[in-house]
This record gives C-alpha cells, sequence and structure tokens, in this order.
DNA sequence: TTGTAGGCGTTATCAA
DNA sequence: TTGATAACGCCTACAA
C-alpha cells in the first residue's frame, strides 16, 4: 500500500514568515505568554497582551497551522464529501447551494472547507483515509446513492458526521438535516387532485435516492388521502432527456392522463415535452407539475407550479450543527426536517391558458 | 488584531492513531527507515521496504499531515479562491465545471482543494491571511471583477497562482487560463453577418468583467471586418432579467434591428423574452445568439445559436499548470486561452422557421 | 543501507 | 500572571 504522495509539492523560497518566537521577542515576553495572548488571552496582563497585540501587527504575524495543528489535534477545516460519479449531477445547482449555505456557516470561524469529490471507488478509498487521518474535523456528506455505503464507514471511524440529504444506512443513527420530501409528495397530489385532476400519473426519480423515494410516497399517501387510485408509476434519472423518454412511454400506454407529477422541475421540462410532442396542450389536457423551483421552473415556456424548499437554510443549518457536533462530542442532534410549500404557476391553472396553444 | 481562532473545535477522544514511531517498531525497523519507505522508498533494502509495507496495512498506519507539513514546509493543498459577493452567481454552473476540472487534475495526487468564498471585504481580508499564512501550496483564483486586486495581492505574496479568466490587472504578469472571448465575440458577429442580418446590436455583460470587454471588443472587431457599422450596445448583468430589461430598451429605440447578439445563454433568454413582448419573432424577424453554450441553450423555446468553450479542459489545466508552478518555483508558464466555436442552432436559421410562431 | 539526533512552530504542564 | 520545558509526529542531515 503506498501511504506517499503521489506528487511532491515543493515552496517558493520567500521570507520566512515571523514565528512565535519572534513574535515573543518583538513583544518583549515569552513564548508562552505570546501564545496565550494570541489565543484567547486568558491569564494575561493587559500590558503583555498590548505588547503581543501590537507585534502582531507589526510583524504581520500569522499562526502556523501545521504545528498548532499538531499539537491541539485539531484541523480547523471541515469535509464536505459528494460522493457523484456523475459529473452532469455536479451542474444541479443544489451543490451550489449547498457550498455557499456551509460557507455562510463557516463564516465566523476559522474554520476552512476542503472538497472531497469522488467519483470513482478508487477516489473513494483515498477520500476515507483522509477522513479517517483526522486530517479535518468533521465532514458534512451529500448523500444520495443506496451504494455508496458512507454512514457506516463514517459512523466507524467516530468523526462528526453530518449528511444533507437522508441517509440510506439508518442503522447507524447518523445526524443529518432534509427537507420533508414525503410532505412535498404529498403537497403535489394534493393539489393536482385539488385542481380536479382525477386520473394522475408520476415520473419518479431514481430508485436509489431517498430523495425520489420518499417523493413517491408522499405522493402516494397524497392520492389515497384524496381517494384516489395509485395510478402509473415511471422512473427517470432526474434529468430532462430521460424524464421525456419515460413519459413517452406513459403517455402512450395511458392516453387518458390528465395530470403528472414530475420529481424535479429539469424532469417536468422533459416531460413537458413529450406531452406536446404527443399534440397534447399544458394544462389544458395535462396538468403538470414539477419540483424543487429551480430556476428553470419560472422561465419554462409555461411556468411551472412547483415545490419548494430552503435549501440555503438547510445547507446552513448542516455547517452550524457540525460545529456544534465538534465542539461537544457526543452530543447526538436529532435530525432537522425543513418544510415544503407550494409554488403554483401556470402549469396546472384551472382553466386552459393560452400558453396551453404553444403545444 | 485577533489572529486566535474565532470558535474552537475540540477533536472526539478515540482510539490514537499509529505514529510513524508505532509503524518502525511493527516492521522491525527504525523510525527513519520507515520513514524513507514510505516517502518513495529511496535507499531502502527490499527486505525493509516490504516489512514496512505490511505493517502499514496491519497498523492502518496514515501519516499526519500537520507533522509532515511542519517540517516539508509542504500543505499538499491547494485553494480555489472565488471571490464572488452574489450569491447567484455561484448557480452558474461555470462554478461546478470548474471545481470538476480541478478535482479532476488532482486526482492522481494526495493533493486537497480548499473552498475560499469570499463574500465581503472582511472575508477577502481573512482570505489573504489566510493565503499568506502558508497555509496552502498555491492558489487557484476565479477572477471576475475589476474591483477585486486579487491579482496584486497575490502576487506579493509569492504564492504560485493561475487565474481562471485573464484577470484585469495585467501588470504582474500572473499566469492565466482563458477562453479566447474576443474570438468568440469575433464569431458571433462573423455568424450574425454571414446569414445576411445587417441591422446588428449586442446585448454585452458587465463591464468590469474581462470576458464581457473581450467579447464585445470581438463582436466590433467582426463587425468591422464585415464592413458593417458597430451598432448599437447595451450592457447588462449577466442575468436573465436584466438582459430583458437592456433588450426592452434596445428594441424600443432602435426597432428596425435584425440581428442581436446577447453576451451569454441566459442573457439571450431575457432578449427572447423582450423580443417577443415586442411582437416580434426570433429568428424571423430577428436573429438571435447567445454564448457559453449553457444547457439552456438547446433547451429554449426556440434553440439557441450560441458560442461553446471548453470549460473543463480549462479549469483542469488550471489545475495541473499549479501543480507545475509548485514543483517547479518560478517557472512562470504561459497563458493558455482556449479557443472557441460556433453552434448553430434555430434561433439563427436562415429562413423564419415554425417556432418563429411563438411569439 | 541503516540508525541517531535534532528541529519544524505551537500548545500544555507546572513551578516560580 | 509568567516563563522554562516537554511534547506533538515527522523528516533529514549526518554518522555509522
Amino acid at each position: 500500500m503506498n501511504t506517499s504522495p503521489p506528487r511532491s509539492l515543493r515552496h517558493a523560497a520567500g521570507r520566512p514568515s515571523p514565528t512565535l518566537e519572534d513574535l515573543a521577542l518583538a513583544a518583549g515576553v515569552s513564548r508562552s505568554t505570546a501564545s496565550r495572548a494570541i489565543n484567547g488571552g486568558d491569564r494575561v496582563s493587559p500590558a503583555a497582551q498590548a505588547a503581543v497585540d501590537r507585534a502582531v501587527v507589526a510583524l504581520g504575524y500569522i499562526p502556523n497551522r501545521a504545528a498548532r495543528s499538531l499539537v491541539t489535534r485539531r484541523t480547523s477545516s471541515i469535509a464536505l464529501v459528494i460522493p457523484e460519479p456523475d459529473v452532469r449531477v455536479m451542474m444541479d445547482p443544489f451543490f451550489a447551494v449547498v457550498i455557499t449555505g456551509i460557507t455562510e456557516a463557516l463564516r465566523e470561524t476559522d474554520v476552512q472547507l476542503v472538497l472531497l469529490m469522488s467519483r470513482t471507488d478508487d477516489d473513494s478509498a483515498r477520500t476515507l483515509r483522509y477522513l479517517r487521518g483526522g486530517h479535518v474535523d468533521g465532514a458534512i456528506v451529500v448523500s444520495h446513492h443506496e451504494a455508496d455505503s458512507w454512514a457506516r464507514s463514517l459512523a466507524e471511524t467516530g468523526l462528526p458526521t453530518i449528511f444533507i440529504g437522508r441517509p440510506w444506512d439508518m442503522t447507524f443513527d447518523v445526524t443529518y438535516v432534509d427537507t420533508d420530501n414525503v410532505g412535498g409528495g404529498k403537497l403535489a397530489a394534493q393539489h393536482l387532485s385539488g385542481i380536479g385532476r382525477r386520473r394522475l400519473a408520476t415520473v419518479a426519480g431514481p430508485a436509489d435516492m431517498t430523495a425520489a423515494v420518499d417523493r413517491l410516497r408522499g405522493w402516494k399517501a397524497g392520492l389515497a388521502e384524496a381517494g384516489l387510485p395509485e395510478g402509473p408509476v415511471v422512473h427517470a434519472d432526474f434529468t430532462t432527456d430521460g424524464a421525456a423518454a419515460a413519459a413517452r412511454l406513459l403517455l402512450a400506454e395511458h392516453p387518458d392522463i390528465d395530470g403528472i407529477f414530475a420529481a424535479s422541475d429539469l424532469m417536468a421540462l422533459g416531460v413537458m415535452e413529450a406531452i406536446q410532442a404527443a399534440g397534447k396542450t399544458v394544462p389544458g389536457d395535462i396538468a403538470l407539475m414539477g419540483y424543487d423551483n429551480h430556476a428553470v421552473a419560472e422561465t419554462a415556456s409555461t411556468p411551472l407550479t412547483t415545490i419548494t424548499q430552503p435549501m440555503v437554510e438547510m445547507a446552513v443549518k448542516a455547517g452550524s450543527m457540525l460545529l456544534e457536533e465538534i465542539e461537544a462530542p457526543g452530543s447526538h442532534p436529532e435530525p432537522v426536517i425543513y418544510s415544503t410549500r407550494l409554488v403554483e404557476r401556470e402549469s396546472t391553472s384551472v382553466a386552459p391558458t393560452a400558453s396551453a396553444a404553444n403545444a
């Protein structure tokens, strides 16, 4: 097993940065006092504190993280693990939101975010090694697919970890944040049945992703509550093209459908293509719903009714929860679930609209 | 000045990980031999190497980065600096591409990517401190706005740095990668004039971003080459809504325009809105071009002719260039410019098409 | 080829 | 409140 750096990095020779020793000298105190002054100023006289503060700005002193980390066993950095083999999925604004939210949570901290993308199994092994190596104080995992066993792997390391999105393997009482996908799916069923549609179908997401499964579960529950039959279910891969193909089959087999719930806005776009290709209109013939309140939902030729969820808040929460768990190890915070909300647009307006002529 | 961590992170107490000492003991060699065996195996006998290798797997040994970094002065990590105050801009797939590309370049390396997003001036100061602190071996800066002075700041630190996108301040002979925005703008002018459009206008990007400025420069040059007048120029902020507003003004003032070049696909969408709101058609009345070959260009109600650029390659290149510069300090690689290519779609088809009836 | 010894910059312990 | 002093885990001359 090769534990050496595949490539080494040499450092550009520059003027060496001042050390704590230099700082203490300049401030006229001992290293210990300087150290204390720098770290919160516990048990240091105002005079000494002032002298050190002055020296810090004078010298442009910046503590050496490696040295500090070596003795404190803290790295002041956390990892964001993205076990996403597919580059296209990475394009999903979701990740931008997650990164932004976590960064926001870290803002008042000196904690840095290191990005761990593992696309291959090989990557995963390296990522896990990195995580176990104590190189970060905690991790946030964007959990998606059934296959990845990050939950168990990380539970075993004891590293403080927060999952964004309910992980598959719940046997390790992992801490996570999520949106109420079940509730969102139910909202969709309630809305479509509420506007009088009766022959409903859904284009669900991949069966190996919790978000997709939960939305489907909520959808079915909502239909049952409304006294409607389950109706046809087809699965697609959260992409526009995939959904278009799935919807074509769906429409061919069930030409009388009058309402479709697509489990994502991107998929709804594909479904809309298929509907129009079949010579039907939205919402005239078929009311269509998406999910996510993605930017495209608003700009679509027929703006999409969709489900919105507080993604940024969720990501911020994940960040702050991780910080808490790092500071208070052993505290196992409860999972946090954010509720979803319906956003009505033209694609489910009760009466057929002018835009239906688009078809 | 407070150089202390605003919040501290304590570590969960776990079984201490094996040290080099433990490894050496288990392998029956000295620390130095173990160290050498781990780092490339220079001057170590096959027997010793084998013993160490065995011990590594047996103990699950992982080198302590902090300790290693302390003595080697290398951190095996690089920073991606995103000086982007606007969250919405972060949603641009551009960043996903950049991150993916850099990660790809780092794949065979043990170098980690740390993300430095600085939205406020305060953030910038902290980011800069982090960079100067020697906490990373190099940095990649996504350079966008005129205001940020990262080029100078980083040049002063001597930290190996690569810019993605030509920086504004070129007085410090910074190394960068970019796409040929001038060439792309020229392509647009050539194409629109080539299909017979004569009264051309452009919705340019923000005047404080090099990409926007360069595209505009190329556009003007292309018009000149084609013997056409410069035509009207309006600026927008690379968003759909902003472009829609700008285009409304443009169309009101110049009702006879028959071709528009929007400096991004997202902006082209807004322009299309404005055109249709004005009761005109694309491409019947006005041929419309975008830029970026963004996913929306293909899915737009009238698919957009646009300019494509090898963004992933560019990002990968940035990563590998940085690694090179880190390994060979002082080598100042030449900037690399990737060429762009036209992608023809319906929005500039010569003859008016059925979709023109969309209006 | 191997091992010994010293030091990287910081924090933590403990006596003053 | 202060300041020696000893780690922290690793690499690297240097000597063997």
